[in-house]
DNA sequence: CTAAGTGCAAAGTATTTGCATTGCG
DNA sequence: CGCAATGCAAATACTTTGCACTTAG
C-alpha cells in the first residue's frame, strides 16, 4: 500500500523530480493547509528554493491525481492538504481565523442520506463551520 | 419586518441609489447563484448599464451587513445569493455542474452539537455535497 | 534518448482601489 | 449641502502559460 505522497506520485506515473520531493515534504510535514506561496516560504526555511509556477503546477498535478485535496476557505488562496489523511471537515474560528479539524460519522451518514434521498450518489463532502469560542470560563 | 433586500438595505444605513436598485431587482429575480459578471449581464439584458466596480462594492457592502452570502462554489468567480431566503446548503452535480439546493433540519442539529462538542458557538456553515445523478432507470 | 518537468517572465482572471464626479438623504 | 456612492482606468492578487532548458526513467 502507498503511504506517503511520494508512494502515491509514482503511483500515477508522476516523476518523482527534486521539487516533487521537496513539496510533498513540505506537505507532510505540515499540520495545518498550506496555499502555494507559504509552500515557497516552508521550502526556503528548508533551504530549498522552488518556482511558485513549479509549486502550482505540481499541486494541480498531484490534486488531479486525488494525492492532494484543494480548499478554499475564503475566497483568497487556495489551500491543500493531503487527501490520504482521511476525509475530515473544518471548523473556522471567526476571531483568529484558524481552522480546526473535525471528524463526526453522524455527519458522514447523515449527507450520505441526504444526496440518496436527492437521487444523487455521493462523490465528496465539503463541510465548512464558522464560530466563536465559548466564553465558559 | 424587512423582506425585499432593499428594505434592508435601508435597515443597514445604505443608500438606495440606481444601481443598487438594479442589482437588489437582478438578485431577487434569480432562482441561482449569480457571479459579478452575470449580474452586470443580466442587468444590461434589463437595459441598465452597471460598472463592474460598482457591482463588487456592492456586493461586498450587501455581504458585510449580512444582506446577501457569497459562496466560492469552484475558487474560481465568487458568487451570490439572498441571505434572507433561508438558510440552505447544496449539492453540486459533478456532471452537469448544476447546483442543488436543499435543507435538512437533522444536519442542521447535528452541526450545531459538533460544534458545541468543539467548544465553539455555531454561527454559520457550509455544506457541499458533490455527486453523480444516481443512473437508476 | 525523449517525454515530462522546471524556471522565468509574460499573460490571464478575478477583484480592488484612487480619484474626480454625481446624487441620496 | 455633505458625505456616500459611482464610473473609469489603473493597480493588485492569485494562478496559468509559452518557451527554451533540464532531467527522470
Amino acid at each position: 500500500m502507498a503511504n506517503g505522497i511520494l508512494d502515491r506520485c509514482r503511483q500515477a506515473g508522476l516523476r518523482l523530480t527534486a521539487p516533487r520531493r521537496e513539496i510533498a515534504a513540505v506537505l507532510e510535514a505540515s499540520t495545518d493547509h498550506p496555499d502555494a506561496e507559504t509552500i515557497r516560504q516552508r521550502a526556503a526555511v528548508r533551504g530549498f528554493t522552488l518556482s511558485l509556477a513549479t509549486i502550482y503546477r505540481t499541486l494541480k498535478a498531484f490534486e488531479e491525481e486525488g494525492i492532494l485535496e484543494k480548499r478554499d476557505f475564503d475566497g483568497g488562496r487556495a489551500r491543500y492538504e493531503d487527501a490520504e489523511r482521511g476525509h475530515h471537515d473544518h471548523l473556522i474560528d471567526l476571531e483568529t481565523g484558524r481552522v480546526i479539524e473535525f471528524v463526526d460519522p453522524d455527519i458522514e451518514a447523515l449527507q450520505e442520506r441526504i444526496a440518496a434521498r436527492l437521487g444523487y450518489e455521493l462523490h465528496g463532502h465539503k463541510l465548512e463551520l464558522y464560530g466563536r469560542r465559548k466564553t465558559r470560563r
